[in-house]
DNA sequence: ACTAACGGAATGAACGTTCATTCCGTCAGA
DNA sequence: TCTGACGGAATGAACGTTCATTCCGTTAGT
């Protein structure tokens, strides 16, 4: 399929340490011992470990934004639009759990409340596409008369929970309950 | 009022440096420190420091309960006490940003997710106040028919982003805001 | 009333461990 | 033979924890 480089090792073995074990667990030694590789070999790659880290999160991210966009129904209604969002978000997450895992970790971390910073402050070079769905809604008035933060909180707190209790094993999310549930957070947003 | 202890300078000493910093950010020493209080000192009034970081989780835990449950309407219908509930434990966050931020650390590390686990399943000797009301709302019949951690997500996930995005200034709650964020919560809830 | 002995509380230098990073000898390909 | 990629031992900083020592309020003896 594609000749694993090993740069490429190096950030498999980093996801599945750090998502699994937090950034604490994936000391460089066993990154290096995982990805079947010198423990100097990863500063070929990589300056230090916090690039590792921020460019791990760059290229998931990238990773994530190109599923959600495949067969984005752009041209549909919002509310349409809205629903193949977030059960794209939910399927991804789901399949993908690892990934997951490690952008929670980033994103409870010194790392990410720099990225939150810029998320609700709108970065105008990253297209956010959820960001971008709420205030189209509220164009249109379909949505609460709350401030974005809320409306944004309204819809990802939800999802976030519930993505971490099923991977935990703590709730089965099936299509049907995800669609039950984006349907609830709908019902919590629209006016 | 009270004299302040040794025991109670440490703690107040580890709640504002893992508060503000995380928990690599609070070294045994540095929290000696800002204690105003020799190193070994600490380890006369905790085995360890996983030992002080419990203790202190459990002592924020109680008081914060005991805030709720100051003048909850106990005998009033599901509707108000839901709407207590919540309304307390915002103000009470927003009032104590350093122990939001606590009890957040400590959610999102190995701690937590034990703690979870058990509040899931339900652990029968810890009185879980908001458990109890979603429990009696399924009994009758007020909420969708959704699965409790479902159900548990809707309620506890914007509140948690909001009480985070207002500490951190990201936006400004008052208490007609965050009325009207339970009102939406509400909406996704109810049947 | 004064002092000397006592003992638990407090201290902080020192220890052992863990980690990110660097260094340098080795080796494969050109 | 020369070059640069590679591995893994070496390095030094940072951390949690320990322990020999100091400090100080209390007590017992005179």
């Amino acid at each position: 399929m594609k000749a694993p480089t090993k740069r490429g090792e190096i950030l498999q073995a980093a996801l599945e340490l750090i998502a699994e074990q937090g950034f604490h667990g994936a000391p460089m030694a066993m990154i290096a011992e995982r990805a079947g590789v010198g423990a100097g070999t990863i500063y070929r790659y990589f300056e230090t470990k916090d690039v590792l880290i921020r460019e791990l999160f760059e290229d998931l991210q990238e990773r994530i934004l190109a599923d959600i966009l495949e067969a984005f129904p752009a041209e549909r209604p919002l509310r349409e639009r809205f629903f193949h969002f977030w059960m794209a978000l939910f399927r991804y997450m789901i399949a993908h759990p690892l990934h997951f895992r490690y952008m929670e970790q980033y994103h409870n971390s010194p790392y990410g409340t720099a990225l939150h910073r810029e998320r609700i402050l709108g970065k105008p070079d990253n297209p956010d596409l959820f960001r971008e769905l709420i205030e189209e809604a509220i164009e249109q008035r379909a949505m609460k008369d709350l401030p974005v933060p809320v409306l944004f909180s309204l819809a990802c707190g939800p999802m976030i929970m519930l993505i971490r209790d099923h991977i935990l094993g703590f709730v089965r999310m099936d299509d049907a309950l995800i669609e039950k549930t984006v349907e609830a957070c709908w019902d919590a947003l629209k006016r």
